[in-house]
DNA sequence: TTGTAAGCGTTATCAT
DNA sequence: ATGATAACGCTTACAA
């Protein structure tokens, strides 16, 4: 920048003022200073901007350790951060979750970031307490059980869940199955969960419809143990949605190899998913797609807009995915 | 730091040096050093740092826009990298791959990132040769046709191929088929798939077993189709390789729907995925499991090796997966 | 072993 | 509209 301003004949007060469009400039001396720029392959120093501005535009995405997930939609996440970080001027970094909780700080007290994104966000989050005492700039993908006060960008859960049930109800459905994982520790308070099974029985509720919950293990063994004991366990029902994708592919496997068929018998809506999973069954699943990518994206210009200030109110979002029709849905049998 | 040094009553260089480590200090100051930063809760500033030192000590893990997958293999590797990151020391930042090749010159250029992990190289990757022309300290996951002189870690296919054949040749199998994708534009020139095929020829050959290559569309509806053409086209195969995870669940599908049993009458390899994508099929597959996370990993500290100077020579180094048995090998029917 | 001081390459304040 | 210059918080010769 200094060999800038020497070849512009300027200072680098007016190259910075250019540079940044911080200040008017006027239109000579501006074309004198690009035309330096363009001859000296000027590239602006990140680190330098960063500590003299006290901004490292640099955002960390918290994210937990892996649970074993069969679709890709963690990576999705991710490339929808960082496209829209780029596009914002913006840096994205990866934070595994730390196991200790208070090891947080140990991230953000180091001044290389101005904000975190939260991801698999609980009802009762810890996370957000630590940060928010470390003063960090927030935004939460999921939400807290009072999230009023932060920015959040949610999955619409409750759209999907109500979506599904619509579909299925036009075609003639009465009896619904919900087919969930049973409750484990590591999900205790995890929304999606409880959100879905409560829009569930809510909506079912309020449409006159028999609803009922089945649990099983988030795999594909889990799954299959409901097919193998549905019919006699609720016999009544034509109509299931299933939460995890695991256990999706276990229950519609299995119910093929008893003879059960889908659509016919029974129709099949996996919730939350990818198409590339739903593709994975046979036959291929009605599914609400989990709109990944666009949370992420979301997810960074709710918290950039939050740290340029050009995001007034809290941002509260929730979005749903698209439902693709598959060939799991068919109207009951008699 | 200047406080530190203020409560200490020593000068900041003092300070430095004992933070960094970098000179010798008296153990009585150095004692008063610790001290007061713990009285005052000091953080080093990794912006001021990176200035100074002329290291940001930041890390990019340069990827590609992300293809439909079944399996999570992109977060795996996300998580191995930024996990070893942290306890380098260092910091992972995520590049979307730009779709003009020429536009990395953008990222590197600002001074923000000490180097770059490659990810999904091919035999000949236009991105090396940007890279090293900007003179990027670089780290590949894959290799190119001829990587001599480059760092690389990549997994070892032909490890995985040998291994598989090794299962199924001692269960007694002698006609084998390996089921990969047609050949795409997009995957013109990686090299896994070219390997991958190769090494089977090669290994078959050896051995004296006889050998056929399936091609088919990197989707179940491609192994629905192999597995409704198998028995016409190619009656004497008794054993599998596939090297698509969502081929495969399509492939094993259809091959039930047909009476095939797997494994009674055909054995099945998964090549390269995960326990999660294996147990998806009925039966579970038995794979060979891509080491995505121990990748992400090797990649960092190869990078960060060479970058704190403390790597030697080149590294170039193959990681072989496990073998999981699944319930999907046999021996050949009569 | 410890201190002094010159950077590192910007931004931002205050003059002019 | 432009320039001088003091931060920004640390590292690192070089000196003592």
């Amino acid at each position: 920048m200094r060999d800038v301003a020497r070849l512009a004949g300027v200072s680098v007060a007016t190259v910075s003022f250019v540079v940044n469009d911080s200040k008017p400039v006027s239109p000579a001396t501006r074309l004198r200073v690009e035309s330096a720029m363009v001859e000296l392959d000027f590239r602006r120093n990140a680190v330098a901007r960063a500590l003299a501005s006290r901004r490292t535009r640099i955002i960390a995405l918290l994210f937990p350790v892996l649970q074993h997930r069969l679709s890709d939609n963690a990576a999705r996440f991710f490339t929808g951060a960082a496209e829209a970080a780029a596009e914002l001027g913006y840096t994205v970094v990866l934070w595994p979750e730390p196991s200790d909780p208070d090891a947080l700080r140990e991230f953000t007290s180091d001044g290389l970031i101005d904000g975190v994104i939260l991801m698999e966000v609980r009802l009762d989050d810890h996370r957000v307490d630590r940060l928010l005492a470390a003063g960090t700039p927030l935004t939460l993908i999921g939400r807290t059980r009072d999230p009023s006060g932060l920015d959040y960008v949610d999955v619409d859960f409750e759209g999907m869940v109500e979506l599904s049930i619509d579909r299925l109800q036009a075609l003639g459905h009465r009896e619904f199955a919900l087919l969930e994982e049973v409750e484990r520790a590591d999900l205790d308070g995890y929304g999606p969960v409880i959100r879905v099974q409560e829009t569930f029985h809510a909506v079912c509720a309020a449409r006159g419809l028999r609803a009922r919950t089945l649990q099983c293990t988030p795999d594909p063994a889990g799954g299959r143990e409901i097919a193998a004991t549905l019919q006699e366990e609720a016999p009544e029902v034509t109509a299931v949605l299933v939460l995890n994708d695991r256990a999706a592919l276990g229950f519609v496997s299995e119910l093929g190899r008893r003879g059960v068929s889908v659509p016919d018998d029974l129709s099949v809506v996996l919730v939350a998913s990818t198409r590339e999973v739903s593709e994975a069954a046979d036959p291929a699943l009605a599914v609400t797609l989990l709109p990944a990518a666009q949370l992420g994206r979301m997810g960074v210009e709710t918290l950039v807009g939050r740290l340029d200030g050009t995001l007034g109110e809290l941002r509260h979002e929730l979005v749903m995915g698209a439902f693709l029709e598959g060939a799991s849905l068919a109207p009951p049998p008699d």
